[in-house]
Formats: structure tokens, C-alpha cells, sequence
DNA sequence: AAGTGGTCTAGACCACAGT
DNA sequence: CTGTGGTCTAGACCACTTA
């Protein structure tokens, strides 16, 4: 026996219980984590106890059998739902899902991170700054209305030299600290826009397209070649302040699990 | 836009009747709920109160100053963590990060969801089904030895008339029950094995690439238009029960938000 | 050794949605 | 009405990391 009481303060009883029963913390034992019982339902799913379509034992009844807080159970099952696996209403309970949706976890990361985590060096080179307003989809996407004024930047990233992504981001000027052509000669318009404000909501859109001229010459494909675009709107305080369009080359994946 | 006076439940809580303390349900008050507490932290970012890198109170001295449990606190800064917003780490403390990286919730609904939401008819036809052993990409996605039975559907379906998306998927029949070509006739593959099995876990991948003929054809676009294309494998326990490749023509944009 | 986040608990009240 | 999940609280212990 190890550390002999550690509950006085709390009921005794439950300590006998505790001791008796469940012993909640032996060496090697599992212990009552919400990762536990977490693992715990996905294993019953798994065996096919619950099957897809079926309501499950309430959080109290779980509590219960499970020994543990409700809020442990809770825990437990409020992850699953947000991954998709289980759906929860009030005083209806909680079900298997039973359709083939997922909710995966899709990381976004900073074009630096991403090639730094595979050991090779970043690239960085400005191509092209113009004031144009841009296309109807960037005026769109920045709530433009006439008179504001917008920066179109055109870069391109390399990884260990080998073209890696071609940006083209437009800048609401009107909404953001001042900038100029030496700002983004030295550091991407996205590393500059982190270090400088705030940004509090980022949409993203991914799609297919073909290559345009630029896009093309800039990573080395063929004209009409498909990449992969992510489009990004990044918002402060509700307002766009930035709407960049990321092309990436064929071999390119994003990639998630669960 | 606020008024001054936010801290009335927190001082009659001291002074007066425990009643009136304990339960601060006043009309239009608001409580000091997780999201309260997210929706403060949120502000002060923005505010630049706290900026990108920058140390913020630790969980205790943020439940002191806004007069809730720690448990609240925590709550709200482990969904902002979540989010890439915040960075946590033990005896450190939590940063404001300054990357630009951003971990969005993807949505993967099932086709049938995708189309039903669009208030449009889901059409499926099943084209082909061999017992083919796929493309090494398929062979390798689902760890197929000599002897692996597997079968291949290939499948196309549409909204409202309209080509929706081209599906192939290779199953795994030495895992999976008794199928055969009636099956999936009746029912695409993807909602049988939902209904089937108890998938426990999922890996994704998005990427661009040019239509195949056979693809071209059953989206009625030119071969070689850029698609995008989802793959996806299924897997039950550990062991890998399908491999789907899903190709969408050039219209179709996978968006989210956060 | 000490400070910070991570988690568990037991109890409580509330919000929502079927009955 | 009743039952279910959603959340808050106060306290406690634990795990990890830096000093």
C-alpha cells in the first residue's frame, strides 16, 4: 500500500468503496480519464454492442456503471460528438451515427511550418505589387465598396528550391497598419498580417482549378495543369482585411485523420 | 458598448442574501458562461490588449479577476487552444499565437446529406463492380496481401440530374459481411457500410488532379479537367475496410470557417 | 522545488424537448 | 410534467516543465 488515505477530507465512505471496489489508483490500473471511457464506448461500438442507429445508456447511467463523475462521461461523449461519431439531444439521448459524415480536424498551417516540418528551407520571393482592386471574387470576398484602397500581392514559396506554392493575397489597406513594397520584399504577407494584428476569424475554401499563366510559369507546370487552391479570408473584428488565393502543385495533399 | 456595471452578482453574492448570490439569473444579465469567458478572451486579443506571442494571466488569476470557477476558464481557453488560437503548455503558461496557422473543423458529409441540404434530389447509379484488385494506391490503402479478396464499385451520383460526383471504391471482403453486385444497385457503398460496420476510424486526403476518361465521362466534363478529389479510408479496428476515391467536377468548393 | 495546465469529483441548477 | 444533456462550482490531486 502506497499513500494510505488521500480522501479524508471527503466522505470516508467513499473511500472504503473506493478501496473496495473500484480501486481507482493501483500501479499498472486504469484509471477513470474521460480518454478511458472515451475508449471505452468506441470499444462497444466497435464490437458491434451498439450498433449504428442506437441510443445508448444515459451520461448518469454510464456514471454508474462506469464508476466515474458524470462530468467524466460527459467529457467523453461530448468529444465524440464533436468528431462526429455519436449525435446527442436533449432528453432524447445520445445514438450512434449511423451515416457516413465525419468531422475531421484539418490543420491549416503557416507555409513556413509546413515545409520547416519536413526539414527542408523556406523560399521566399515577392513577384508583384500592384494597387489593382482585383478580381470581383477578391472585391467580394473583402466587402469592397469603391474609394477603399487595395494592394494586390503576387508571391511565390519554395521549398528546398522546388516551387512549393504560388499566392496571390489582396490586402484591405483601408484596415491594416501601413505597409509598402520593402514590407513584403522582406516577409510574407501572411507572417506580416500574424505579427501585426489579431486576426479573430479566417474562412477557407478549397477547390480544383486549372493552372493560370502566372500560376503556371511561377511553379513550373503546364498551363492548365490542375492545383489545388485554397482561398482564405481572414477577418478582424468582422471586418476582411485580407483574401488570398494559395495554388499548390499536383503532387500537393492535404492530408487529416479522423 | 458594454455598461459599468457588470460585477453586481459577484459583490450582492458577498453581501447579501445567498439567494439573490448564488443564482445572478437576472433578466437581461449575462452569466459567466465558458463562451462568456471565450468571448472575453477573444476581445482582448483583438483589442490588442493581448498581442500575437504575447503571455496571458493564468487560468487562476483570469477565474479571480472574472469571478468564475477555474473549471470555466479552462474550458474556454482549451477551445481557443483548440482552435490555434491560444498555445498551452504546463508550468509555462498560455501565448497569444502568432503564427498564421489555423486548425479548422472540416465537415465531410455524406453525399446523400451534401445534396439532400441543397433541398436536391440525390441520384445514384452503380457503373461498374469487379473483384479487381485496384491500383497499387488502393492495394497499399488497405494493406492487401496475396489472397485479399477485393472488390471494386465504381458509381456516379448526381443532384438533381446534375453529375455530382464520381465515386470508386475498393472493398475489403475478407473484412466486411456478404455482399454482392444487388447490394449496391440498391444502395451506395458508402451508406451500406455505415449501416454494415461500425467505421472507427477515418483518414482523409484532398487533392487536384486531371479527370481520367472514365471519370471525364461520367461528370460529362472534357478528361483531363482538373478534379478535385477526396480519398478516403474506412478503417475497423486497426484494419483497413475500404478505399474510396471521390472525384468532384471543377464547380464544387469544400468551405469552412473558424 | 515550484508553478502551470489537465483532470476528476460530487452536487447543483438550467435549457430544451418529448409526453 | 419529466427526463436528458449542458454547464458551473469549489476543491483536490496529478503531470509536466522549468528553475
Amino acid at each position: 500500500m502506497e499513500n494510505a488515505q488521500d480522501h479524508m477530507t471527503t466522505a470516508s465512505a467513499e473511500g472504503l468503496i473506493a478501496f473496495a471496489g473500484v480501486t481507482p489508483r493501483k500501479r499498472g490500473a486504469r484509471m477513470n480519464t474521460w480518454q478511458s471511457v472515451r475508449a471505452d464506448v468506441m470499444e462497444r461500438i466497435r464490437s458491434g454492442e451498439w450498433a449504428p442507429g442506437m441510443l445508448i445508456p444515459t451520461e448518469h447511467e454510464l456514471a454508474v456503471e462506469l464508476g466515474c463523475a458524470r462530468a467524466t462521461v460527459n467529457r467523453a461523449l461530448r468529444e465524440l460528438a464533436d468528431g462526429g461519431i455519436l449525435q446527442r439531444r436533449r432528453k432524447v439521448g445520445t445514438r450512434v451515427t449511423a451515416r457516413a459524415s465525419r468531422r475531421a480536424r484539418l490543420e491549416l498551417p503557416a507555409i513556413r511550418d509546413e515545409v520547416e516540418a519536413l526539414g527542408q528551407t523556406l523560399g521566399y520571393r515577392l513577384l508583384h505589387l500592384t494597387t489593382a482592386p482585383g478580381p470581383a471574387e477578391a472585391r467580394k470576398a473583402l466587402h469592397i465598396i469603391a474609394g477603399t484602397r487595395v494592394v494586390q500581392v503576387t508571391s511565390i514559396y519554395r521549398a528546398d528550391e522546388a516551387p512549393h506554392c504560388f499566392e496571390q493575397i489582396w490586402l484591405n489597406a483601408d484596415a491594416l497598419p501601413r505597409f509598402d513594397a520593402a514590407t513584403f520584399e522582406a516577409e510574407p504577407p501572411h507572417e506580416w498580417l500574424a505579427r501585426s494584428v489579431p486576426v479573430t476569424q479566417a474562412q477557407f475554401s478549397i477547390l480544383a482549378e486549372p493552372a493560370s499563366d502566372g500560376a503556371a510559369e511561377a511553379l513550373g507546370v503546364a498551363p492548365g495543369t490542375p492545383v489545388l487552391t485554397i482561398e482564405r479570408t481572414n477577418s478582424l473584428n468582422q471586418i476582411p482585411v485580407s483574401f488570398a488565393r494559395q495554388f499548390y502543385p499536383p503532387c500537393y495533399r492535404l492530408a487529416m485523420a479522423d
